[in-house]
DNA sequence: GATATGAAATTGGATAGCAATTCCCGTTTT
DNA sequence: AAAACGGGAATTGCTATCCAATTTCATATC
């Protein structure tokens, strides 16, 4: 099925957007080759893998490092991920037949259900989950993809922020999406798609870097072993034993919106 | 500046975008080395580039083949196509300064040029640059990539059909678009967009391929100068008349995901 | 203290080689 | 004779080791 280089590509992937491999981390070749049991050629492989997808970034004879996206990238991610979801909204609103309409809501209670449980982590994983149900929806294949690669970067954008999520809010913003195209309102729920981004972008601005930096064998520990696939489990990272040493990344408090420097 | 790996993926694009490399072709990892005179290890690398973009496939333990797209990934494609080109439009529409609209008439006059030239393999260049110059002109490199992606996969596509394009007809199109949008009139020109594209859909008739199948050396060989590495030598192969612009090509030789250290 | 220098470490790549898988073709069986 | 079978041949995935180029860091020198 996948080769050896592609599942550690995974496993790579899936640290990084877990935050247990923060930006700026170095991922030796000889470390990771060590770390796996493989060769350093297969590691090699799956860094480049990482970086096509820019969730890493390669120097000549430096090494690979985790991507540390700027405020500038970060803005382009999220612009580019509501253009594609209000294109998908308006593709949607022409053609999704009442079963589609109806999984939509019913994730969306499972999320609602996930917070009146208190359980922040698996609210915060059904929020992003939505996004992705929303363009499977669209039966295009091509648009999942991208569309997926997109949110990887989102999720690692998170890494370098403190978010202080309302997920009430974000929540609504969902349910209100889907009853505007329901009811063919496609103009107001493309106003909501880019209000709703604004927003997690809002929430970026605030501070400072949170996640701990771990070593990558001690971040990579939980996807060797038993295979254990207990991301929605795993709770939040403790927050205040955070190594003082580590360079913060401080996300200049910048006007979000789309005036660009060359705008006439 | 880009590793060997990353160099000889840049050919392997070009010459499949060029319709040397057919759909089907194998990418046998012994030929390739042996042709561009590295080792094994190195091809394998840049073929799991191609295989990222959608540009060949991988089948376990049988090699690497330029991909071979379904009627239903076309179709996907140009949808995706069609997705992101209208989002841009939305925005440009709101954004877009004088000089923006100027660049997009030059450019469409210089297409007009050609045709009336007689210069069809120049125009056919220039109508598909068009394409990436409106995307650039949104000014978000994420978006820019995506869209350079999903065009290099339309140009593959070109070798599975009999294409017989009106160059007038679609050289409209694009004046028309300008005309709309600049003009507020953005509804008009995402559907023209969007029947734009679909007319190139349906000249595509997937039935024989039109271009004759050379084997790889015969189809790498224009793209290997003197022996040097120099994947830039590479550029004019096609288009050769064409050397004026020097800032863009019709498809980005290279790949652009990686983003270089020096970025301001 | 600032700069030049050299050693250590790391990456990019080459080569040889091995196990596994697939392909091909001749042989055997029905 | 046609189909089933089986054993190389070829190719891929991967390992191990080695080497060159580059970066980095520590030391020596001015």
């Amino acid at each position: 099925m996948s080769s050896r280089s592609q599942a550690i590509a995974d496993i790579l992937t899936r640290a990084i957007i877990d935050h247990r491999l923060v930006p700026g981390c170095k991922l030796g070749e000889r470390e990771l080759a060590e770390i796996f049991g493989v060769s350093r050629i297969v590691v090699r492989q799956a860094v480049i893998r990482l970086a096509d997808d820019g969730l890493a970034q390669i120097e000549r004879n430096r090494g690979a490092f985790v991507a540390k996206p700027s405020m500038q990238e970060a803005m382009e991610i999220y612009d580019a991920l509501t253009l594609v979801e209000q294109g998908v909204a308006a593709q949607l609103s022409e053609r999704l037949g009442p079963g589609g309409w109806a999984e939509l809501r019913q994730h969306v209670e499972r999320q609602r259900q996930a917070v009146a449980a208190g359980n922040n982590a698996l609210a915060d994983v059904l929020g992003q989950e939505f996004h992705s149900v929303f363009v499977r929806l669209s039966r295009n294949k091509v648009m999942q993809e991208i569309h997926a690669q997109l949110v990887r970067r989102t999720t690692l954008l998170r890494s370098l922020i403190t978010a202080d999520f309302d997920y009430c809010n974000l929540l609504d913003d969902h349910a209100r999406v889907i009853d505007f195209l329901e009811k063919g309102r496609l103009k107001k729920a493309m106003e909501l798609i880019d209000t709703h981004h604004r927003s997690v972008v809002r929430g970026y601005i605030m501070d400072r870097a949170v996640f701990p930096e771990l070593s990558p064998r001690e971040a990579l520990a939980p996807y060797l072993g038993g295979e254990g696939n207990n991301a929605a489990a795993s709770s939040d990272i403790k927050a205040g034993a955070e190594r003082d040493g580590a360079q913060i990344y401080a996300i200049p408090p910048v006007n979000l919106r789309r005036k660009q420097a060359g705008d006439p």
